[in-house]
DNA sequence: AGTGTATTTCTACTGATGTAGAATAATGGT
DNA sequence: ACCATTATTCTACATCAGTAGAAATACACT
């Protein structure tokens, strides 16, 4: 039904914000979480424009509003790094690595714990 | 000096039919091998677009226009795959793998890519 | 009850994006 | 030299995104 879209950036912020806190969340502790500097009001207006996308549901507590994810992070993840493997890579997994490896992104963690996934992975 | 910024979806996939062609391509050639169904005004409206934002250089072939790219797949390619893993992985490169694993986007081939890169790459 | 204060909802404005018709210019043929 | 054809440039317009002031609400106190 409901065909999620790819957030523009500031609502992503904001999405995250609301992910890496405690479900029922304030507005006021969205914008203390977030990183840039944005007014109060500009803060509702992503979460009210979450809302009419579908992300979030907003529930009065008193006079605050309280908002809680419709989607997971895990979801929109998913969702948004298949689509971003098949228009950017070609779909291939391997050069999306490989591309982060040129970029100098690829840490000796980041290749640790691959190496971990994949042995884990293939029976 | 330029600050290469994500460019929205239709210009990417003009940018991937310039790339995908030889060197100095027409507008005809990217309308042919883009996928979507295009008028020629629009295609021609995201070249220029293009143009302005520092990713092609247009020049005169005659009547035609034709142009070649002044930014490589390559190096778009590893700025957004970085930012990419950044703005929505939390930085971890394993993060993104699981979550295409999870989503079902992880081939065996895919799989099979990314080992014998590690192993390649980890000395 | 009256008023300052915290929140929310409306309204607004600028610039980006998707899409393409209208106008213009350059050709090729007759 | 003229005109149908073709490619390019202008202009346009709706919607989305970023950002936030103004207006309306609701409380919390005195």
């Amino acid at each position: 039904m409901k065909d999620i879209k790819r957030l523009p950036d500031a609502e992503l912020e904001v999405m995250q914000a609301v992910w890496a806190l405690e479900p029922p969340v304030t507005a006021a502790a969205v914008q203390q979480r977030v990183s840039r500097a944005w007014k109060a009001t500009s803060v509702l207006t992503f979460l009210s424009r979450l809302c009419d996308k579908g992300f979030l549901q907003c529930s009065k507590e008193g006079r605050q509003n309280c908002y809680t994810p419709l989607i997971t992070r895990q979801d929109y993840l998913q969702r948004e790094s298949a689509s971003f493997v098949r228009r950017l890579c070609g779909g291939s997994v391997k050069n999306l690595v490989a591309s982060l490896s040129d970029a100098g992104a690829l840490t000796e963690q980041d290749i640790e714990d691959l190496r971990a996934f994949l042995d884990a992975q293939g029976r």
